[in-house]
DNA sequence: GCGCCGCATTGAAAATTTTCAATAGCTGTC
DNA sequence: GACAGCTATTGAAAATTTTCAATGCGGCGC
């Protein structure tokens, strides 16, 4: 049980009605009545960052909302290469693309402090059935995750190294509610872009030296996005 | 009406119910009566090769079935750059990602000669609202474009060039039914894998030159797959 | 069958990226 | 607040990729 810590578990969903961030997660629509018939527990849990979530391969009993933080999730090639294929933050979904028995085709690996929140499949797989709002939830979900796997395509993986960190930048700043962001290590760069850890570490520091890009405390940062947008689409 | 022949098109959905790929397209599962509510015309339209069938930014009025023949899926980026996102084929679905009336994310054009089902979006989304079956179907398109889109991501852009070039001809050669498979312009190459068309060319020439690769008629090829797996996982 | 035209191939030089190795700087801990 | 352990930065040489330009090849139309 190291790497998590179980908040609450509930029966039924009680204190899913009341939850802060429920206009933002998969069961936004759902009436009174919907909750009443959730009769699994959910957990609410902590990891630490670094924690591996669900491995790639693993079954997936379970589907998560984030609550706070950021994920990566990680696809391994078989020549022990691997590439970061999407962030998930506040109100995304990890594991969904498993709710029919498929194996996992990416690992999950916090990036900082994350909570999520667990739900149990069979608990999807009945609302599912049940109510039209989650059926098109989903949709809705599955729409937007392909539009910023493509985007990752286009964006990230497109470009010398200069752009494509400056474009890594600006989708973080552009995602982040704050004024600064989480700045990701260099490594982990690397693996969204597709270079080097050095390569990555190069030209964030000359982002630096050129005052585009301000690191700031405890692995965030602030950036000209103006600027940088200006310089790199 | 260049670069475009509309064969037939039907009151209802008369001829859907004997189309020779149902069993591969989005109405795999619908019911006579489900097609006896199909009150618009759904027609079957052939393009040339290199004939764009939607553009990045257009509202989408129609969802496209292909029947046969290969379709691009391109993404451009402000500064004039651009990216192959994706390749359709026989029994996927292109427009989808806008049933909601958002503006296509990326323009659709078609690498060969192609044959679509060109289907109203109302169509779409009064069976969404009515036919279950068809809703299930929709989530798991979804979810083979997304995991489509994060293999491209790790497969196809991740590695040096000969890599990259070798997982795509596996990759094309895996989706083949026949023993050959079509074999993109070097430039279509460069951009489905982030690298330029010489490189491509060259990369390509070097298989061809080893006995990896034997370019067959009218664009098509053979590969050692055993050999690439073997060389490149 | 000839000649065009577009695509593919190739080579050499320039530019970028990776590699390898050494040093510096943070972060979280005690 | 000092320390230990990562993580980041930097430089120089090697490798890869791009660029630019020239040549080859094949299919299509006439």
């Amino acid at each position: 049980m190291k790497n998590r810590t179980i908040e609450n578990a509930w029966r039924g969903a009680e204190r899913c009605k009341n939850c802060a961030i429920r206009h933002l997660v998969l069961f936004a629509d759902l009436t009174h009545d919907d909750f009443d018939r959730i009769h699994h527990p959910i957990d609410d849990i902590e990891f630490k960052p670094g924690s591996r979530i669900y491995l790639q391969g693993d079954e997936m009993p379970f589907v998560y909302t984030v609550r706070s933080g950021l994920i990566k999730l990680v696809q391994h090639l078989p020549n022990g290469d691997h590439r970061i294929v999407r962030i998930l933050s506040q109100g995304d979904l990890a594991g969904l693309e498993n709710l029919d028995g498929q194996p996992a085709s990416h690992e999950a690996v916090t990036m900082d402090h994350v909570r999520v929140c667990r739900i149990p499949r069979s608990i999807i797989a009945s609302l599912k059935r049940d109510t039209p709002r989650l059926h098109e939830a989903l949709l809705q979900r599955w729409q937007k995750a392909l539009s910023g796997a493509e985007n990752w395509i286009t964006r990230l993986s497109t470009g010398n190294a200069k752009s494509r960190v400056a474009r890594l930048l600006l989708l973080l700043d552009e995602n982040s509610e704050d004024d600064s962001f989480f700045l990701p290590t260099r490594e982990d760069m690397g693996a969204m872009l597709g270079i080097t850890t050095e390569s990555a570490s190069k030209m964030t520091a000359e982002f630096r030296r050129n005052g585009l890009l301000k690191p700031l405390q405890h692995h965030r940062a602030w950036i000209d996005a103006r600027e940088l947008k200006n310089q790199f689409d």
